[in-house]
DNA sequence: CGGTGCGTTGACATTTCTCAACTGTTGTGG
DNA sequence: CCACAACAGTTGAGAAATGTCAACGCACCG
């Protein structure tokens, strides 16, 4: 019954990545696309909560009026994101209130009865829940810790040596998941920040570049710039 | 039967903060209290899992061995962080292995069967694991939009703006929770920066600061300064 | 073949850190 | 109650890191 575009978007949820193609079939049930225009208000801080929502396309943002009727932004949620879970199972409430800021934006409304039901009686929707949310924490904590590094050449060198592939003692090459201007961004730099350090280390053979990878040849001083030398 | 440490302990996690005393109670029965010493293991990468731990106080290093025997960090946890979560409801192995680092280590290990039945039949329990890990969740999404801002005054401006007591439009003070030379680190900047740009807002105009306390004038400007002015 | 965008490099400006000195507060022991 | 140590906070001067702006090469794609 439900449209194809809701159980296509549930599957990619991290949430629900996990789960079965029956259970998936069951919160796919309960939910519903919606589409919205850039202005268009999902709900409001205070409100009883309907169910908790996924982010299809577009953008959506939550915020808070403050006393003094001034919008204090929350957050901002895109594509692939989920928002208003902790709403719903545990307060009844929204301690927010969101609204599209595209057009069109499109978001999954997973209704609150029909799923409420579903998260009681079925632990292993709870337990993909909560392996999700875990799993993101910890890339969230090693994340803040990254950026945390005063440096740049610490916090390059600690996501170096945090990617996989380090198989045999030295020589250890990583191919880069992105373009360098992203990578850059991701670590909070500038495109010609990265190169440099990246030209620097080479010339001193802490490395070696290629398009798309990075080979580290000298693991020990690498993790010696990490913790910040 | 389950000592009073374990019960104290588990109240204190964001987990169980919300859940009743019976239900605490409940997995407090299925806990018991360990103390480890310094280099201690308490399981190892690939172990059937035994449940899930609490660090009451400590330290605990989670870690994993290369393929070349080389020791990755893939965490460290203090008091009141809780780990394996997604290992016991998931997994059902450990996918990291966990050793003590500080002499005297006490750790609550909440036992696998027990929790995991207690999580499939109380709706509660996981739902106020899901909550308090979407908390989590948020207010770390947040810490890592700070910290990616490239200057400093704007990681300052945005940690005052986005404090609660916002009150009337103008004039609004704010409670530093933590001295300024930890407010500082937390924002990965100097405790002589983090003075050096107050002493500049403050003869702006912008802010007024007092021991302990930040009181805000022109949120517009500071608000503009946020998004790197 | 040209255009477009990424990556690199250089020169320069700015921010931020480091080191050092100084102030004021707090707490402590005599 | 006072001297004094310990420590947070401030301020200044200079150094180092990083960002900005501009130019260029190179690959990829129509």
């Amino acid at each position: 019954m439900s449209q194809p575009e809701v159980l296509e978007t549930l599957s990619t949820l991290p949430h629900f990545r996990l789960l079965d193609p029956e259970l998936l079939r069951r919160v796919a049930e309960g939910s519903r696309l919606r589409k919205l225009e850039s202005g268009e208000i999902l709900f409001r801080d205070g409100d009883p909560c309907r169910g908790f929502y996924a982010v299809r396309s577009g953008g959506v943002r939550l915020f808070r009026v403050t006393p003094d009727g001034r919008e204090q932004v929350v957050h901002h949620l895109g594509a692939g994101q989920t928002f208003a879970e902790a709403a719903l199972l545990n307060m009844g409430r929204y301690p927010a209130s969101a609204v599209a800021t595209e057009t069109p934006t499109e978001v999954v409304e997973i209704a609150g009865e029909p799923f409420s039901r579903l998260f009681r009686e079925e632990p292993r929707l709870s337990a993909a829940m909560v392996g999700s949310l875990c799993m993101r924490l910890i890339s969230l904590v090693e994340r803040v810790e990254e950026l945390s590094l005063v440096n740049a050449g610490a916090r390059l060198a600690r996501h170096l040596l945090r990617q996989p592939g380090h198989g045999p003692s030295g020589r250890v090459r990583i191919d880069l998941a992105m373009a360098k201007k992203d990578l850059a961004a991701h670590l909070s730099m500038t495109p010609e920040t990265l190169s440099r350090l990246l030209r620097r280390w080479q010339d001193q053979g802490l490395v070696e570049t290629e398009r798309g990878s990075v080979t580290v040849l000298d693991p020990e001083r690498l993790l010696a710039l990490a913790d910040g030398a």
